[in-house]
DNA sequence: GCCAACGTTGGC
DNA sequence: GCCAACGTTGGC
């Protein structure tokens, strides 16, 4: 899949600089207990590649590419592990919305779309020995019974937290386990 | 299509 | 290293 559909051109010669994780406003995403399974949400536009799409994939897995931010790298890299769920989101949607569930199979390695001159991702500046940009294979487990939309969660008080309300233009960002117990509960209920 | 929020770039 | 200008995301 590709994240987006519009060209990006990157021109930076070097590493994006990140801070150390443990001064970052995101510290806690990359500390986990023993076996601690985490949630976190995906945004994809659904007239680029929709959870249908997903599902219509060899063994409903797609490479999460394209992504050019170095947050949501940061979390591709670092932050998802194998096991963890993913919300798939569709943004730019009408409307915009939760409407589907997936596994990380794959943990962060190298975008290969940045190496490729002919790709809208291409990025001079990562290479295979040193990639400044990752993906993960996700793999779709469930439609949601109804996609939960972003007016609803904007709208519920429980959800008024989510990193996909705080901090939005984020790709890959971070769900606690009540937000994501709250959001499945609501796609359950008509 | 507009524009707010915010990340990135580059001049100094 | 500061910060203004610029670019991007994505809701509206």
């Amino acid at each position: 899949m590709t994240a987006k559909k519009s060209a990006k051109k990157l021109t930076s010669g070097k590493l994006p600089q990140s801070k150390p994780y443990e001064e970052g406003k995101w510290a806690a995403e990359f500390t986990r207990g023993k076996g601690e399974r985490r949630n976190w949400l995906m945004k994809s536009e659904p007239d680029v590649f929709s959870f249908d799409d997903l599902i219509a994939a060899k063994n409903k897995t797609t490479h999460w590419d394209g992504v050019r931010n170095t947050g949501a790298r940061n979390f591709l890299r670092d932050g998802l592990k194998r096991g963890d769920r993913v919300f798939f989101y569709h943004s730019n949607a009408e409307p915009s919305a939760i409407v589907g569930i997936c596994e990380v199979v794959k943990e962060g390695y190298a975008d290969s779309s940045a190496f490729d001159p002919k790709s809208d991702y291409y990025d001079a500046a990562s290479d295979a020995a040193h990639p400044t940009w990752f993906m993960v294979d996700v793999k779709a487990i469930d439609r949601l019974k109804r996609p939960v939309t972003l007016p609803e969660i904007k709208a519920s008080v429980a959800l008024a937290n989510m990193a996909l309300v705080r901090v939005s233009r984020l790709a890959v960002v971070p769900v606690t386990d009540t937000e994501w117990d709250i959001v499945v509960e609501m796609s359950r209920q008509g």
